[in-house]
DNA sequence: GATTCGATATGGTCTGACCATATTGTGGTC
DNA sequence: GACCACAATATGGTCAGACCATATCGAATC
């Protein structure tokens, strides 16, 4: 009875996890590099290649390399930096599972972008990407059009506070939220109000004030999802 | 040249996927229903196991389902809810491949401890995971001991908020930064500031001054990360 | 009733094969 | 020499079947 450990012996692809990572870590790589060939990262590491390919599997997952069949430079397994596409699956799967709701979805968002907001208007972030997303809710014909560019909107806000980690935590918010920001639009039905609160946002964030920046996407959520508040 | 599509057959195992996630919402399992077997799962869907298995990889590295090999009721695929392994898993990763800064994430983390805090005092939270942290770090003998009571701290500040979603942020941030905040403390010397610090916060969630409160935190996090602020 | 030990269900791994796809090289044609 | 058709090839995607390790279950035994 002694001596005994609590550790799951580490499974085969865990391992070809940890050497891929450590090549990564020693060699520098970065997003637009390719790693080997299934088939060659096998023999390398002297495993199977269902073990390389289930690790495969989870770096996709998690956003870091792309795989695309075929022969040439773009083919095989390419890094690539997509956090958001990974966090949205998380948050879609998790919402399913009912490990989370939409409530503290949109609670974070709010977060998010009381953030944002501050940060832009200290900082006088280029409001040309707000801009032209304000441009884009007026030539809307639909809510789904609507929301799009809605999105986008606050998608630039996020950007503009210059935190990758933010924009891309925003990102996936708005698509999970896509769907019940869609049905949010529809029942409220007239849109000058969402419109206007943008107006107030962009302006809040070009005069550089912070305090009434905040405050503007405050209320500016509110009056998107009032039975939340 | 005409009716070219850009779009990618989508793989079996994504399939696989979308079936599972079905189930999920369908049957409304949630964490600690059990999921088929691989080789049952692959013949009522008429595939392989191989891909059954691959889309048993994403759910487990999104933090959905949990494999346990054996058999009886704990054995299986059993769904879980670990998003917040999943995000640490994420951080690194992108750390790794300089998709993303340290300064970013603990830019971050000052995002969701403001906000944490402001909610925590507003809300009148319960404040004993906080004391008892507080506890934990007077009696730290090491770096190591101590910054895992910090970050225990931090945690439960966030756990205060009463939002799962960024309670599992704040987690995965604080496993992400272990490395960096046992440096910086060891590098500090003198840990006696960042326990002043903790009581500040204390002290003022529990007298329900959200100002105070969120202040205290910004200046906590420029005290144990001076080079960043 | 308790113990022992085989049966069984489950995930983990491997091998080897075949398919689909996209590029590359090659040879012929003009 | 330029161009085009087509075979060769490298790559990921999928499958079938086998074997192993592990954990429970169950029946035979004491």
């Amino acid at each position: 009875m002694t001596d005994w450990r609590p550790v799951r012996r580490t499974r085969t692809f865990e391992d070809v996890l940890a050497q891929i990572e450590r090549r990564i870590a020693e060699d520098g790589l970065t997003a637009g590099d390719r790693l080997p060939a299934e088939r060659s990262l096998a023999e390398q590491l002297g495993v199977s290649r269902s073990s390389v390919r289930e690790a495969m599997r989870v770096l996709e997952t998690l956003g870091v390399v792309s795989s695309q069949v075929g022969r040439g430079p773009d083919a095989g397994a390419v890094l690539t930096s997509r956090p958001d596409t990974a966090l949205t699956d998380l948050l879609r799967l998790h919402l399913g599972l009912a490990s989370l709701e939409l409530r503290e979805v949109i609670d974070t968002r709010l977060m998010i972008e009381r953030w944002a907001a501050t940060r832009a208007a200290t900082a006088g972030a280029d409001t040309s990407g707000l801009a032209a997303a304000l441009a884009g809710m007026d030539a809307a014909r639909s809510a789904e059009e609507f929301v799009e560019h809605d999105t986008a909107f606050h998608c630039a806000l996020a950007d503009a506070s210059g935190n990758r980690l933010i924009s891309a935590i925003m990102r996936s918010l708005r698509d999970t939220m896509r769907r019940y920001s869609v049905e949010a639009v529809t029942r409220l039905g007239d849109t000058s109000v969402l419109r206007a609160d943008h107006e107030r946002i962009l302006a809040a964030v070009q005069a550089g004030d912070a305090e009434e920046a905040a405050t503007a996407v405050a209320e500016h959520l509110a009056h998107a999802y009032p039975s939340l508040s």
